[in-house]
DNA sequence: GCTGGCCAGCTGGTCTGACTAACTCAGCCA
DNA sequence: TGGCTGAGTTAGTCAGACCAGCTGGCCAGC
């Protein structure tokens, strides 16, 4: 009776197709942008229900690596520029609020991200374009007590610095845990009764960053970026 | 006409079956473990048909919020502790494969990573307990040419000097990116026709990582840490 | 009384066929 | 020429059905 072994793919079908599929993306063989085929030829192609292929595109949605372009049109595999930092993000915000870990180990995590795009900002080979960061602190300055705009320049500058790192990796999962810290805390700024001299502060202390960043200080560089990092999330009551 | 203005929920409902799920997760009103409602009944509690319901349910799994206890049981929301390393690590290698970073910038994610794990260690207040470190280093003296354990023990090496930090957070990223690198490089050390050289040298830099931490010596212990990382991945030619 | 096997019912996995709403585009009409 | 119409295609959704594996209870045989 073993004329079929059967080795053991008691996994499901959709998970199979999944698996394919994702095969197909990650190779190349459906190249970024791409559109994908209508489900009901991706059933008639595998041989499978029309019910599995859409489980198994619901999983590569999910994990973000195809998108929807219309309520009616075909899946398209994402380009590659638009790729995912949401899973990532996600992420961090289900271990966050499933107690897997704490809030300050997010903080902790930040802190040690931009800590080390700041070093590497300050000592790499190539010195990085800081224009940008510079102008978010004039940004800042300008902003006066409109917090909203404040805290766009804030974000806007944490982002050019790590940019200037040159490290792509380093800079989507800083912006997934900052996103993911800000969805769990509500911004700091806007607790503050008389948020100016704080405000002079924080511009300060991007200063400092910034101009050990451009002196080629790493150790500097890190050290305030964390100093800052930790100060801001522990804001109202240092 | 416009008894029902439809307040643009375009969204499809699976999606937003899907959220309403996931709110009921993370709110803790379907505790981690809990074993969820067979897809027959949430079917009829939320109105929509079982291929909806089915969906919303894989899209969660994808998520790893909710696994498979066995081929014919209900689905049970992921204990905290059993969450999730699995997400990062894919997302990571998706960000590789698809060209969205370069190899070199997580290999740059994992040395500051553990640059600062190691930083942390030595810094925190609370000594943390090395000695789960320190037996690694004889493992991988004790491993002679045996490279499939000296890796184990490598491995373990640099996940308790991270853990050592305290930080869960930094740690289970670390894990991830570590992963998604082992998935694109083959071990380096099995590249080597003499590797007893080589295993001598990581052995040394693996106790003077230790050896930095101990002495509360952060700096040390992050700038050891990046650099041995480096030479690890770009090890046949340094 | 206990054990072993049988059976019914529940579950997820899968397929089919059908319908709706929205988009696309060709072709028609003004 | 330019706008409109209608057919075709698509994802989204549903209802119903069947299978395979597991669970629990029942009953016959020891």
């Amino acid at each position: 009776m073993s004329s079929t072994p059967r080795p053991l793919d008691r996994r499901p079908v959709y998970e199979q197709v999944a698996d394919e599929l994702l095969e197909l993306i990650l190779s190349g063989q459906l190249p970024p942008g791409s559109v994908l085929p209508p489900e009901r030829e991706l059933s008639e192609r595998f041989g499978v229900g029309r019910t599995t292929i859409r489980e198994a595109l619901r999983a590569l949605q999910t994990k973000g690596l195809v998108v929807a372009t219309g309520p009616t049109s075909p899946l398209c595999v994402v380009a590659a520029d638009k790729l995912a930092t949401d899973p990532l993000r996600d992420t961090f915000v289900y271990l966050l609020r499933l107690g897997r870990v704490p809030l300050d180990d997010l903080i902790g995590l930040r802190a040690a991200l931009e800590g080390a795009g700041a070093l590497q900002a300050a000592t790499r080979d190539r010195r990085p374009d800081l224009t940008a960061a510079r102008d978010q602190i004039a940004f800042m300055r300008a902003a006066g007590r409109d917090l909203k705009a404040f805290d766009v320049a804030d974000i806007r500058f944490h982002l050019e610095i790590v940019r200037a790192s040159g490290n792509e990796a380093l800079t989507l999962v800083m912006l997934a845990v900052r996103d993911s810290l800000s969805k769990a805390l509500l911004s700091r700024l806007e607790a503050l009764t008389d948020p100016s001299s704080m405000l002079q502060r924080l511009i300060a202390e991007h200063e400092a960053i910034l101009q050990a960043v451009i002196d080629g200080d790493g150790e500097a560089a890190q050290h305030l970026t964390r100093e800052h990092l930790r100060r801001y999330y522990s804001m109202p009551s240092p």
